[in-house]
DNA sequence: GCTTTTCTCTGACTTAAGTCAAGGATTAAA
DNA sequence: TTTAATCCTTGACTTAAGTCAGAGAAAAGC
């Protein structure tokens, strides 16, 4: 399924990565990727596939993981609309994936193969400095995550994870912020560093407090201060 | 105390970021730095001073570290001669360092302001290529530690510690690889996501197993095999 | 709509690792 | 070289969070 060109370029200002892009860039962009689909748990790539380049989520969302020796999974990051993926790679001397891609949702993504976007940097190297700022943007995300799972307890990280998802879909504002989650439990608990079984706990908890009221995939906050309170 | 300008151009050859760099690129940045010293224990800059710019070390150690709310602390990164740190807030909007780093040893530092260096990188963009790359080298070892953390017990993520000292230092192939603390345990407990008691006592676990030999900041791998199986 | 599969919750139990407290050991200072 | 300070170890105890098992709820497939 083809989606014009045109379609493409605006979504291309939208991306954080490419927003400082002139026209010119932008229809290069444009021209050099290609728009690829993907169902609801099919996998986009796996860990040690060749290398072929990266993607920006256009639709729906994905998630990035490693299996670790004892079986355990451990998720990099989630990916929504209008973020990329897959791109460190692009600046690593290894021709292989890292990690393993799957589709949380029925996805529309754009890829952007590897030798035609690093000749496009090498002929416009200031989209370089652009990527540095998201790259030093993301290391500070890994490191306050780190942080987070070193020094936070599961409630503490769960309710910052409750905040910071209320904060970018705006209903932080809100006299009851809402949230609804994109993704099963079990995917919520390994991204926060603990099981599901914890996680359950963890949301009985907060719902016994009167903090917050969980309804399936729904989440109602009843009182922002105490969660504020738990996620410092 | 200033060194001369010939030791500078060829220890930064041996710079990381700067190992590609030609001549010219590194008279300029030779020109723009300058040697900074800092005793045992003194620290370089603190959480929200204003960002000047970034260090490379020459001589010592340093440690780049943050207090949490609960006055824990918590390690970033621990960094030893001709490696780089403080260089991410290059890109960052923010004009604050984001961390605090302070000397483990007497150290020789070289510092590169934030003003000269980024105007040196848009006369020679190319530099920001390098840099893309030693970004994303970062980026995959902070997944992997944060993944280690996660995933692991701390007698494996001490085994793995052990061993990619080892590596480092090459002792590895020796018939009994070896490596000095050049910090104290305490640090190395944070380092590794846990507390000193904790840490003594998987030292002591790994000793009585006849793992290796710890004698004070010296430490013997008497079973590299074992070390390995435990790290896996 | 019904059935099967997957997801989520709950209880009982275990365990790794943290806390608190105190005594040694090393190192630095006087 | 003695004292002081810091670092490290050990024991007893607590606790957060993991494991295992089973049952209920929701979603997907037929």
């Amino acid at each position: 399924m083809k989606l014009q060109g045109n379609f493409k370029k605006e979504t291309l200002l939208n991306v954080h990565l490419f927003s400082e892009m002139d026209n010119s860039h932008l229809s290069e962009i444009s021209k050099i990727s290609r728009i690829e689909q993907f169902k609801k748990n099919q996998h986009i790539f796996l860990e040690n596939d060749p290398y072929r380049g990266f993607y920006i989520v256009l639709k729906g969302s994905i998630k990035v993981y490693r299996i670790s020796s004892e079986a355990k999974e451990y998720i990099l990051h989630l990916r929504k609309p209008l973020q990329s993926f897959a791109d460190v790679p692009l600046f690593e001397v290894g021709g292989n994936y890292p990690a393993n891609a799957i589709a949380l949702e029925d996805c529309v993504l754009l890829f952007i193969p590897k030798e035609e976007f690093t000749e496009l940097i090498r002929r416009n190297p200031s989209i370089a400095l652009r990527m540095l700022a998201g790259f030093a943007r993301r290391m500070r995300d890994m490191a306050n995550k780190m942080e987070e799972i070193t020094t936070k307890e599961v409630s503490s990280r769960l309710a910052r994870y409750i905040l910071s998802e209320t904060e970018k879909n705006g209903s932080v504002k809100l006299k009851e912020p809402f949230l609804r989650l994109t993704m099963s439990k079990a995917n919520v608990a390994t991204y926060l560093g603990t099981i599901t079984e914890t996680l359950s706990r963890t949301f009985k908890k907060l719902h016994d407090d009167n903090i917050i009221v969980v309804a399936g995939k729904k989440i109602f906050v009843k009182d922002l201060k105490k969660l504020k309170q738990l996620a410092r």
